[in-house]
DNA sequence: GCACTAACATAATCATATC
DNA sequence: GATATGATTATGTTAGTGC
């Protein structure tokens, strides 16, 4: 049993109905007739401008009514909103699984490294993960229930219990005395605050939104219960300037920071992931699997689950298995291409691409689609991982991945790279034969080196000019963004979304 | 409706920067 | 060494997704 581990009885957890409590007693600045706080409905309105946004979402509707400026009464949100659920493409999960079972606690160092090569974000992988254990500690602990005299954890590391390896710890953020104000200010104000405020406070003060929840977390831990003379008192009273906060951060650069101490041995979880790629099952999906060497790429946006509408419904999933390693077979169908308010394709940041040569491991971006035959011979531990004896590496039926995956690029173009000579990574393995790939148009084709379709459409003139200003400027996850662009109109959002979809899909 | 699981919460603890 | 605080852990809950 590990020895941090605690055992807490089921509601007994005050914070959970006082976060419940909070969102109608008034606590919340509310809007008008939407129940977003100022944060979340700017930050909202501007995802709907970025198209970080699904409208189809529930919680689209309220901003879809402030923009509207509809004032129709809508009650207060129950809570904060979350982030958007990150939907996982089983050649996602096939790698995540290998990789956690490589190492169980991998450090920031491999987080990050697959948090490149899968396009999600470093603070996704850590979350996962940290589930994963919690999955596999809890069926370990099941089958410990029915073998007393049971063995050893199931991820066959043979972790001992209570011991947890430091593998390497994210370098400690710095956050000044600045930071901390805005971050007091806003924690007297929401000590619970959604993933709209958080990226708000991520912007406002420079530290990626993932640490601004940490700091949540450990403000509340530390700080229980709310300062009864408002905020600028409790300002005073609560905030004791760092010592070495004097020096705001230099917000551009934040988040260049090392990643890691050089003397790390990094660990490659690719490695681990070599005998994958001829495991990936089949899986109706179609990825983008580009692996543009791009600093600037990998622009993942929170939430963005990239979900598109599936062509011809449920049982249209016509199959467009692919694996990590399939660089290649071009090609795009509606049903594997973008949905209306999912236009995060991991754009490359304009003038931050690298040249492809210099990582070799990204190479053209492209796209797949269609059947491909299952693996021959997948390897034995393919699909076991499953803490839970699922189908964690297995596709649902009808399961359609339709996930866009962007590998980013190294950001410091010193993304640790397989030895020549290694055996042929999952990243590295010749695309399969050919597959009834469906051809697209000319100007659909998107197997450019460095280009992102999205690229390409944002060449054109007007797209130049109506999306441009809204997506220059980084927007992942760990990457300070910039100020709050100003939100376009609903009108202005339709606008663009139908100019995505002629260019996308002109005969529909 | 149910199972699964990403997201998120806490408490505890570790790690690190500063004094 | 003391202190403050960021990072990580186990554990439990909430809520979105898919069957």
């Amino acid at each position: 049993m590990p020895s941090r581990g605690r055992s807490r009885a089921r509601g007994s957890r005050w914070s959970r109905s006082e976060h419940n409590r909070r969102s109608s007693d008034g606590a919340r600045i509310l809007l008008p007739g939407v129940g977003l706080n100022p944060y979340e409905a700017a930050e909202g309105i501007a995802s709907v401008a970025q198209g970080r946004v699904d409208l189809r979402a529930p919680e689209s509707e309220l901003l879809l009514q402030h923009m509207a400026s509809s004032g129709t009464p809508g009650g207060p949100l129950p809570r904060a909103p979350r982030r958007r659920r990150l939907v996982l493409t089983a050649s996602q999960k096939g790698a995540l699984q290998a990789f956690f079972q490589e190492n169980p606690y991998p450090g920031i160092t491999a987080r990050e490294h697959l948090a490149r090569e899968l396009a999600i974000s470093e603070s996704r992988i850590q979350v996962w993960v940290q589930n994963q254990r919690t999955r596999q500690l809890r069926q370990s602990r099941r089958l410990d229930s029915r073998i007393p005299q049971g063995e050893g954890p199931p991820n066959g590391k043979g972790q001992p219990p209570g011991r947890v390896p430091k593998e390497g710890r994210r370098k400690r953020t710095s956050i000044s005395a600045s930071q901390t104000s805005i971050l007091l200010q806003a924690f007297e104000e929401e000590r619970f605050p959604g993933i709209g405020m958080r990226e708000s406070l991520a912007r406002k003060t420079g530290i990626p939104e993932a640490r601004i929840q940490v700091w949540f977390q450990n403000r509340r831990a530390r700080h229980p219960g709310q300062s009864p003379s408002g905020p600028e008192n409790a300002l005073a009273a609560n905030h004791k300037p760092s010592p070495r906060g004097t020096v705001p951060l230099d917000q551009s650069h934040l988040w260049r920071v090392p990643r890691s101490s050089p003397n790390l041995a990094p660990f490659d979880p690719l490695a681990s992931m070599q005998t994958q790629a001829a495991g990936t099952p089949p899986v109706s999906s179609v990825d983008v699997v580009p692996p543009v060497s791009c600093g600037g790429f990998g622009r993942l946006i929170p939430g963005a689950s990239l979900v598109p509408p599936t062509l011809g419904g449920q049982g249209g999933n016509a199959a467009a298995p692919r694996d990590l390693g399939s660089r290649s077979c071009p090609g795009l169908t509606r049903g594997g291409g973008l949905s209306p308010g999912h236009a995060d394709l991991g754009l490359p940041s304009p003038g931050r691409c690298q040249q492809p040569k210099e990582h070799p491991s990204k190479a053209p971006l492209l796209l797949q689609v269609g059947p491909r035959p299952p693996p021959a011979d997948p390897p034995q531990h393919w699909g076991h991982a499953g803490p839970s004896g699922t189908d964690q590496a297995m596709p649902r039926r009808g399961q359609s991945s339709q996930a866009v995956m962007g590998t980013a690029g190294s950001q410091d173009g010193t993304g640790q790279q397989p030895a020549p000579g290694e055996s042929p990574a999952w990243w590295q393995q010749p695309p399969p034969p050919a597959g009834p790939c469906v051809p697209l148009p000319p100007q659909h084709q998107l197997c450019t080196d460095t280009s992102s379709f999205l690229q390409e459409l944002l060449s054109a003139d007007e797209m130049e000019e109506d999306v441009h200003p809204l997506w220059v400027g980084p927007l992942r996850e760990e990457e300070p963004p910039g100020p709050l662009e100003a939100p376009l109109s609903e009108d202005d959002y339709h606008a663009l979304l139908e100019m995505l979809q002629d260019s996308l899909w002109p005969q529909a």
